[in-house]
RNA sequence: GGUGCUAUCGUCUAGUGGCCUAGGACAACGGCCUCUCACGCCGUAAACCCCGGUUCGAGUCCGGGUAGCACUACCA
């Protein structure tokens, strides 16, 4: 009988969401869609103390944004946090009494047991010898329930005395897993330490154990996470066992990382302050620590482009495709193509990404995009709100110069003459484009274009081009020479688009400014 | 240190024993287009980590090195 797809993604509320995070999500979202299944979001907030405000509702946004959709569990709608599914509560802090119960059934069946070393205990154990691992071959000189009598145990976790709850694990066995990208990866039971899976201090399991218990409960079918968890996915492993859960153990997918786009080592926080580049999805001001981080919405990136990103970094389609729309990449995405090396973070790819889907946006859409960044500059270039661009212009700019940026913001940079006129104009085009005849030939075609009987494209070229070729003017030499009084530097759409734009009496104001100013 | 995972152009990758004089994409470089700058189009350069073995034949399979990464917490 084949087992319903479910699979989920189980972020910590420990600060703003990783990309690599994202991207873990993101195949896990196209797997449960491809095999028409459920995608369940599930928050890990087992560890108290690296709780963050406000990172919860971080993570929902910020799939919410990317269009990665949660069949159950916690979801974003309308800006309010909402839970559906019969499996919950799905926040771990909020299933205590389960765990509780689980964890009693391991020390019932002798698979767990409860012991009182104090952090500071460990540590000091550490420092003594080398290398020092709580396992079979050191529990037994260690404070806990296996070398206590029963009595003085009951008597200390009554006492309120501090205690966790470690996994008995037997040594001497190979573990396999079967891992659905890597093989199967076999690890001996000797390597493995007695991990904690309960803590009485907080009254809270550690990740291993609710990970298990709620994967178990929640009918998860797949666990795709990254790579960081192979290790200790042959713990998971004999908890399901010990569970006597075997039968039902989901499969294992673990993804390759994402790497530093320079030298060595898993993409941090500090490579994107470092190198330039968001890491995180959405800004985070971190209430915590008061850092706030970029996020690639912030900076003018589409979810689109995010997606399909990430969706190649570390997958391949079953051919050269390299553009993806969502539900492309829900039909053609497999597990058995995705890397198992690690791949560098390679941001310049994310740009050209970018580019191809602002292509495809109209440009009504990013007018309205572009409209708050363009604002602010109008005000810093002192532009009265009277004079502020009509919605229509501006689209009608985007549509001339939008092949040219990457970013919405960029925008500006290629529009901004449109709106603000030149007041200084650019040395390096004066010098090559600004000849001896320049300004007599700006004098020249400032009475022509007084007099034109039309103002549309079609009329100034005809008018234009035959006086160049009456005179017997160079075309680069006039035109130039006018694109420079028009935009301040020699660069720019069709010569005829901007006029188009400016109108006569802006056009005409420019040539006889820059008469005036340049020298 | 221990354990595990990984290893093709600068980067993301294709490649599952002969189709590989190793393919695509980003970036780089050159050309075309052109009143300019871009876009676009065309093209160039650029890689199988090393050593053995198996085989008629290896980027592809095996072994050993080497390197990188991850894990090694009462964090996830």
């Amino acid at each position: 009988m084949e087992r319903r797809v479910r699979v989920r993604f189980a972020p910590s509320p420990t600060g703003a969401l990783h990309i690599g995070g994202v991207r873990t999500a993101l195949y896990n979202y196209l797997f449960a869609r491809q095999h028409g299944g459920d995608m369940l979001l599930r928050i890990e907030d087992t560890d108290s103390t690296r709780f963050v405000p406000g990172a919860e509702e971080y993570i929902l946004e910020a799939l919410e944004w990317l269009g990665i959709g949660i069949d159950e569990g916690l979801r974003m709608r309308n800006g309010q946090i909402e839970a559906v599914g019969e499996h919950g509560p799905y926040r771990q802090s909020e299933r205590r009494e389960i765990y509780h119960q689980y964890v009693k059934q391991l020390l019932d069946s002798g698979h767990a047991y409860i012991a009182f070393d104090t952090p500071e205990e460990l540590e000091a154990k550490r420092a003594e010898i080398p290398n020092f691992q709580y396992d079979a071959r050191t529990r037994m000189q260690m404070r806990n329930s296996l070398t206590m009598p029963a009595e003085e145990v009951q008597r200390l976790v009554d006492g309120g005395e501090k205690y966790v709850v470690r996994f008995k694990v037997e040594p001497d066995e190979d573990v396999h897993v079967h891992d659905l990208i890597r093989g199967e990866v076999v690890i001996n039971s000797n390597i493995l330490d007695d991990k904690v899976l309960y803590k009485s201090a907080d009254d809270l399991p550690t990740y291993h154990l609710a990970n298990i218990v709620d994967d178990h409960l929640m009918e998860i079918s797949h666990v795709i996470r990254g790579e960081e968890w192979l290790p200790s996915a042959p713990l998971h492993v004999l908890l399901y066992r010990a569970f006597g859960w075997a039968d039902t153990m989901p499969q294992f997918a673990h993804l390759p990382l994402l790497l530093k786009p320079d030298g060595n080592g898993k993409l941090s926080k500090r490579d994107g302050d470092r190198l330039g580049f968001p890491v995180f999805p959405l800004e985070f001001h971190n209430q915590k620590d008061g850092t706030v981080s970029s996020g690639y919405r912030e900076s003018g990136y589409l979810p689109e482009a995010v997606i399909n990103f990430l969706a190649l970094l570390g997958w391949h389609g079953s051919g050269d495709q390299e553009l993806y729309t969502m539900d492309e990449l829900i039909k053609d995405f497999s597990l058995d193509r995705v890397s198992k090396s690690g791949a560098k973070f390679d941001y310049e790819k994310g740009k050209w990404f970018n580019h191809q889907y602002l292509q495809l946006r109209s440009n009504e859409e990013l007018a309205q995009m572009f409209w708050p960044v363009l604002e602010e500059h109008l005000r810093d270039a002192g532009i009265p709100v009277s004079r502020y661009p009509e919605k229509e212009t501006v689209a009608k700019v985007i549509g001339l110069t939008k092949d040219r940026v990457n970013f919405v913001p960029e925008l500006w940079e290629q529009t901004n003459f449109f709106f603000v006129a030149p007041t200084e104009y650019d040395e390096k085009s004066l010098k090559k484009r600004w000849k001896e005849d320049s300004p007599r030939h700006m004098t020249e075609l400032l009475a022509i274009l007084e007099g034109v009987p039309s103002w549309d494209a079609e009329t100034l070229d005809g008018i234009v081009m035959g006086w160049i070729a009456d005179k017997e003017y160079g075309v680069g030499i006039v035109m130039n020479a006018f694109r420079i009084c028009l935009v301040g530097a020699a660069r720019g759409p069709h010569i005829w688009a901007i006029t188009d734009v400016l109108g006569k009496e802006e056009t005409l104001a420019r040539v006889r400014a820059a008469l005036n100013n340049i020298h």
